[in-house]
DNA sequence: GCCGTTTTCGGCCCGACTGTTTTCAGTCG
């Protein structure tokens, strides 16, 4: 495995520690860059061992991080680290992970007010201890408390986009053991959940116990939680939690059915099936002859087990996507046509190195023709996004330009030259019309002043839709999954002005985006708003993260009918360009 | 800490927002 995530980790450490002792910005976002490239780099850093000249070419390394790198490769750790580490009290660190706790004020929190970890912020908070520190008001104390609750809220569950890989890869691993015939993954998981709480893995093997071996000694098991005939458990590093069942190939679909849930789905097809005189539990569907016991173990033959869709069937129910397995939606209507990842063809929020991506414009083009897309979108960030090296107006007319000449070269796919317009705090736009309309398509976003109230954030964002120059409002509540809550504007009112302007809403598939999230995609769909799926990608793999995106859509009932990326070429650009008349 | 060259030091993004203040400090992107 790769070195570069815990390579990473330690680089940003340092700046965390460096941040908290007051050193030099610069200092300090050297190293946050450091971290970044890192764990962005494509191949394994430790293939650099005494290659120092390689490192620094590496822009943003220079000789001081170079060294700090070979020292890890050679000896697993960074001496500096451990120095730096030991002039603070180890708890600060979690506490710069709480929403709106900068450096600043977690120096002063320790310095002042005794507070060296999450633990004891709550109690300083509860014992009133904050408000005798200068400039602390009721609100910011109030503020830090919320912060808390929302972190412990939703801490524990980890996100979409961190779990799926690690259970694919983990079932790769394991469909080497001799003997294996199949797994899969079942649990909130296969429903496409935001988050997930653990994962759970469907196991049919020849040789369990091979399997259970494998299971609980592989390399990034730090503890074993269980380890029966029928069940493993462990935890990984990073407080993963993994069970894996091995179950008969013959019980293999009630399994599945039983362990993707939802709990409430459960219910419903329990309850169903008992008015039809039977029982459904993980081993199938069974007659309900009224004798004791369970009925695999009395020898009673279910009636179906071995698919999903048997079951459903028997059940007299149609089958339904695992996405659709929620609380909210009841087993007997009979889905709706779900848009998938095969049906996209187009990508309309996208990144190149004139602002924050890494893809030259012919890169990004290149990459999306590879993917069978008919249109690709170039949309940078606009002039307000310093950050992201937004494009000034005069830049952004070079880079139409640009745009403009690439379509004409390449061929096969339309290139549309676009703007990922900041959606300012009071609703103006980033750009004047001016500049907007010589655009193909405009994505407007909110990216600042995402902790604004309700009534502000609904007008901000209102004044966006009804823009007669908007196509797409980008990532609408600019929230980040466990880490903020972003802007909670009344999102029917968005919805309906967006049908009756015509302006798209997106689902920003980025894994800890998700946003719109299912929720709203399904309130949209079914007031008839029109969907976007873009993965805003920066990197050229970020197309992949498309299927999050899909996840959520289809957790929101969305169709390919409501969702431009998955329009004909012809549609698309005719509603584009209707957007300009 | 990194970079670039007008090169071995000086510059590195900075405006918007919030909460607190009464002119500003801290956080965020």
């Amino acid at each position: 495995m790769s070195i570069n995530r815990k390579l990473s980790t330690q680089f940003d450490t340092i700046a965390s520690v460096l941040e908290v002792m007051g050193a030099n910005a610069f200092k300090i976002n050297a190293n946050r860059r450091v971290a970044r490239i890192i764990k962005e780099y494509p191949t394994d850093l430790a293939e650099f061992a005494g290659d120092k000249k390689g490192l620094t070419s590496i822009e943003g390394i220079g000789s001081g991080s170079a060294d700090r790198i070979l020292e890890f490769i050679d000896t697993g750790q960074i001496n500096e680290l451990t120095q730096l580490a030991s002039e603070i009290p180890e708890g600060l660190i979690d506490l710069l992970e709480v929403p709106g706790l900068g450096p600043k004020t977690v120096r002063r929190f320790w310095q002042e007010a005794e507070v060296t970890s999450l633990d004891e912020l709550r109690k300083a908070i509860s014992d009133g201890r904050l408000e005798s520190l200068p400039r602390f008001g009721t609100k910011k104390i109030e503020n830090i408390s919320d912060s808390l609750a929302f972190m412990e809220a939703s801490g524990d569950r980890m996100r979409l986009g961190t779990a799926l890989p690690i259970a694919e890869s983990l079932i790769e691993t394991l469909l080497q053991v001799p003997g294996t015939r199949k797994i899969e993954y079942a649990g909130s998981l296969r429903r496409g959940r935001e988050t997930i709480g653990d994962i759970d893995l469907l196991a049919v093997s020849d040789d369990p116990d091979a399997l259970a071996e494998a299971f609980t000694t592989g390399p990034d098991v730090i503890k074993i939680l269980a380890q029966g005939k029928t069940k493993c458990s462990v935890r990984l590093e990073r407080g993963v939690q993994i069970d894996l069942r091995m179950i008969e190939d013959s019980a293999f679909g009630a399994a599945l059915m039983y362990f993707t849930g939802s709990k409430e789905h459960n219910v419903e097809l329990r309850e169903r099936a008992i008015k039809a005189g039977q029982r459904l539990n993980e081993y199938g569907l069974f007659p309900d002859d009224g004798g004791e016991g369970t009925p695999q173990s009395r020898g009673i033959q279910p009636v179906a087990s071995r698919t999903e869709e048997d079951i459903y069937e028997a059940l007299e129910l149609p089958w339904q996507p695992p996405e659709l397995r929620e609380q909210r939606d009841s087993a007997e209507d009979p889905p709706p046509p779900l848009v998938t990842t095969d049906a996209i063809r187009a990508e309309l929020h996208a990144h190149t190195n004139a602002s924050d991506g890494v893809m030259t414009l012919r890169e990004l083009v290149e990459q999306a023709k590879s993917r069978g897309y008919h249109t690709i979108a170039v949309t940078d960030h606009s002039k307000s996004s310093g950050q992201a090296n937004g494009l000034s107006p005069d830049r952004l007319r070079a880079h139409i330009d640009a745009i403009h000449e690439i379509n004409d070269e390449i061929k096969g796919i339309r290139v549309l030259a676009g703007s990922e317009v900041d959606i300012l705090a009071d609703g103006r736009l980033d750009y004047d019309d001016e500049l907007l309309a010589r655009l193909d398509i405009v994505v407007a976003s909110p990216h600042a002043a995402l902790t604004q109230d309700s009534k502000k954030a609904t007008s901000r964002l209102l004044a966006a839709i009804e823009h007669p120059l908007v196509h797409i409002i980008g990532h609408p509540t600019g929230r980040i999954i466990n880490k903020r809550e972003g802007l909670s504007p009344d999102m029917p009112r968005l919805f309906e002005s967006a049908v009756e302007h015509d302006t798209v809403m997106e689902i920003n598939a980025n894994p800890l985006r998700l946003d719109l999230r299912d929720t709203h995609v399904r309130l949209a769909v079914e007031m008839g708003c029109q969907i976007a799926i873009n993965t805003d990608s920066h990197r050229p793999e970020d197309f992949d993260l498309l299927r999050y995106g899909i996840l959520t859509a289809r957790r929101g009932r969305l169709g390919p009918k409501q969702c431009i990326n998955a329009w004909t070429a012809r549609k698309l650009h005719s509603w584009l360009a209707g957007k300009r008349s």
